[in-house]
DNA sequence: AGTGCGTATACAACGGATTGCGCAGCACTT
DNA sequence: AAGTGCTGCGCAATCCGTTGTATACGCACT
């Protein structure tokens, strides 16, 4: 159960709807902790009720109204709370992987292409996290040092999976060239 | 859903019991895709039920007795027919890197003292892989691509983590420094 | 005029996942 | 003699998460 604290982790910076959670949750964020906007809503009225978090109703033209959330004190409280405590260990599902670990029953083909779409929004994320870390080293570095570190690790990360792609291509192109050849 | 899937994969290649499985999500396949006893156990016996493997009964001594899943033929055909269709996007949830971000109201020491556990935990890991990897590299290599590449992939995550621990570890305490200097 | 996209929020239903508990025997240590 | 840890299986409750659906307005495109 924590996708509340970081929700919090998120407010503790700047007051920001549900829409603007989800954005962050859908890029940055994401990279490490993911939810849809049906979650995010329904943890911001939970927190609301518990008086982890306050909002003001905000009208608006052209678009429609929107709630902007900022943490209170007792939310405030419960972050420090858990900051102190250790995490769980981290929780991957990438089902990419499983395919390549049954790849002897798959259509090497088919896991190619699959390959191929994958490292190409890898490559995306990568370009947006680095134009993101030079911006934020561009300007001060010592404010933002922890959303730096966030940013440098979805880098090493990107970096990381397209590295083993080339492995797997390699691999794999090779099998296919083998069976081609037979 | 698709610990199914993972599930079947594992059983491709040998039989195992239920409790087999827990062990291999614990370590290798783990890294990319976790699941506990309770829900291997219940997976096991949905899948058993839909034909999807096969058991069969086997008494121990010295030990309780075990069941031996392997694929039926329906097992099969629904894992091919799963590796044909696109994965989805691979889900993270790294409670720590949460922690990193939300840093500004954390104990310095405290998050020091959690990456150096942490990074033991990597290092471990590190180290069974690689001896892994090499011990496939030295058996034939062609039989078991699928699993290499799996390791492999263990590997350059740890690698990549145990490198961004180091950024992290030294932004950390050059900010303890300036604080104790302060 | 109709279609689709972006902003913004929300409910309902179902299924997947976690947590807590329980049983059972053997081996090894303290 | 009691405690701890490993092998092995399983149920029940609850919580988390996904998917589907809904509403509402403005803007741009065809």
């Amino acid at each position: 159960m924590s996708l509340r604290h970081a929700i919090l982790v998120l407010l503790q910076d700047q007051e920001a709807s549900g829409y603007d959670l989800a954005r962050e949750f859908a890029n940055s964020i994401g990279l490490v902790w993911n939810a849809t906007h049906q979650q995010i809503y329904l943890e911001l009225g939970k927190l609301s009720e518990q008086d982890m978090v306050h909002y003001r109703h905000v009208p608006q033209e052209g678009k429609p109204d929107k709630k902007l959330y900022s943490l209170t004190e007792a939310g405030r409280t419960e972050l420090v709370r858990w900051l102190k405590k250790p995490a769980g260990p981290a929780r991957i599902r990438d089902a990419f992987m499983v395919k390549v670990a049954g790849g002897s029953l798959a259509d090497t083909q088919v896991l190619l292409a699959e390959l191929d779409s994958l490292a190409k929004q890898r490559r995306e994320r990568l370009a947006t996290f680095e134009a993101l870390a030079q911006r934020l080293d561009e300007s001060g570095r010592d404010d933002n040092v922890y959303n730096y570190l966030t940013v440098r690790r979805g880098i090493l990360d990107q970096r990381a999976w397209l590295q083993w792609a080339e492995e797997v291509r390699h691999s794999l192109e090779h099998r296919s060239a083998d069976s081609t050849a037979s």
